[in-house]
DNA sequence: ACCTGAACACCGTTCAAGT
DNA sequence: ACCTGAACACCGTTCAAGT
């Protein structure tokens, strides 16, 4: 760590971490103007160098919202991580306060969520590093599930994949139409208050099991 | 009907219908290259038009997406009631027939889906009819959950709005992450199989009712 | 009325040239 | 090594001009 000290080149640099700047410069016009308004002249104007001295750190501007992305998942992943850790050490519901954190982490960085859901994911291939910290951040959503399947028996015959993908889908779509303002005007506090309930209607499907939708015709087998 | 002949002007027309052409291509383009790709010289140029023809037939280029997006409501708001109604018919689970349609609608019409909730989404107050055909859609779902409160007395104790945007979220995350293959390679029978089971644990959550979960410190009152 | 062509103010990206 | 300025091929949009 302390052992390599960038010795700093002899030629006048604007900035002496340039790629951290523009990144997060990035992040900064995302939330305050939007993702349309992310240029990179304006980027570049707005920390004192070329419009065209990207290119010496970023391959092109979909590398830029790439690296936003990525920043975007470590964090994302760390404040999964800790809510289900802190819910463990009081014994609360681990599921129900990732799911929190899951959207209070989208609605406190809008910008990094919407890149990490955006374009960017859309082509995940270019840009293995992100598909990978993508399938970190899943699998602790995925480990609580085992774990909580084996732990207290709560949907212990259903595939852990699915009901992963169902937590994963509710806490996506409440961040998202809260976002875009669909679930009233209730402010910050209204999305917890979903997200909780959420989590409870679906443990307490899971505890009790399911019996036969009244009529099921396609499925029974 | 009938009554109105559109005479044809004397001027010759490329498109009879150019404003109907528009939002095809539109659309069209949409589907086969996404939505970075909708130019309106591009579009111009299917149509064989000039690519300044379009402020003929729309203010500008949001107002076309706009557009889309109120065709795609329509159309949406059409297939969600229809599955109703046939669920209804059958004796099958609304709301569950409901969210199959959604996801479906969702998959098989991305053009449109992305549209309506993508950037004109966001500023929809620009367009007070796509608000509105948006919040009609929306009341198809919230009235088959009332009238499943009346009648079975599923979720009876709880806020409609509430389950309404709950299950909205749910089907709207998995319609997402189902577009953005993150649901794993099942293809499109996945989706609907995970939105089945996510409608039938939501039913059983309601119908068993929550008892509070094991540990919850903050919101007891 | 409807459409066109030139023009304007923007983009991302490339590249030879500077230090 | 890092950065610059001019240039290129695109955009959306405006507007005077055509029929």
């Amino acid at each position: 760590m302390a052992a390599t000290v960038r010795r700093k080149p002899k030629g006048a640099y604007h900035h002496p971490d340039l790629e951290g700047a523009l990144t997060a410069a990035a992040v900064r016009t995302i939330r305050e103007r939007g993702v349309d308004a992310l240029t990179l002249r304006d980027i570049g104007a707005q920390l004192g160098v070329s419009r065209t001295a990207i290119y010496r750190h970023f391959k092109d501007k979909s590398a830029l919202l790439a690296q936003v992305a990525l920043e975007g998942f470590r964090m994302f992943r760390h404040a999964l991580t800790s809510a289900a850790d802190e819910a463990r050490a009081r014994a609360a519901d681990p599921i129900e306060e990732m799911g929190v954190a899951y959207v209070g982490f989208a609605l406190e960085n809008q910008s990094h969520y919407r890149t990490m859901f955006g374009d960017a994911f859309e082509c995940a291939e270019e840009y293995p590093g992100l598909a990978a910290e993508g399938g970190a951040a899943f699998d602790v959503l995925l480990g609580a599930i085992t774990e909580e399947q084996a732990v207290s028996g709560i949907g212990a015959g259903f595939d852990p994949l699915e009901l992963a993908h169902i937590f994963w889908a509710g806490v996506h779509g409440i961040a998202t139409l809260a976002m875009a303002g669909q679930l009233g005007p209730g402010g910050k506090g209204k999305p917890e208050q979903l997200c909780r309930l959420q989590a409870r209607i679906l443990r307490a499907g899971l505890r009790a099991g399911l019996n036969p939708a009244p009529g099921t015709a396609s499925d029974a087998r």
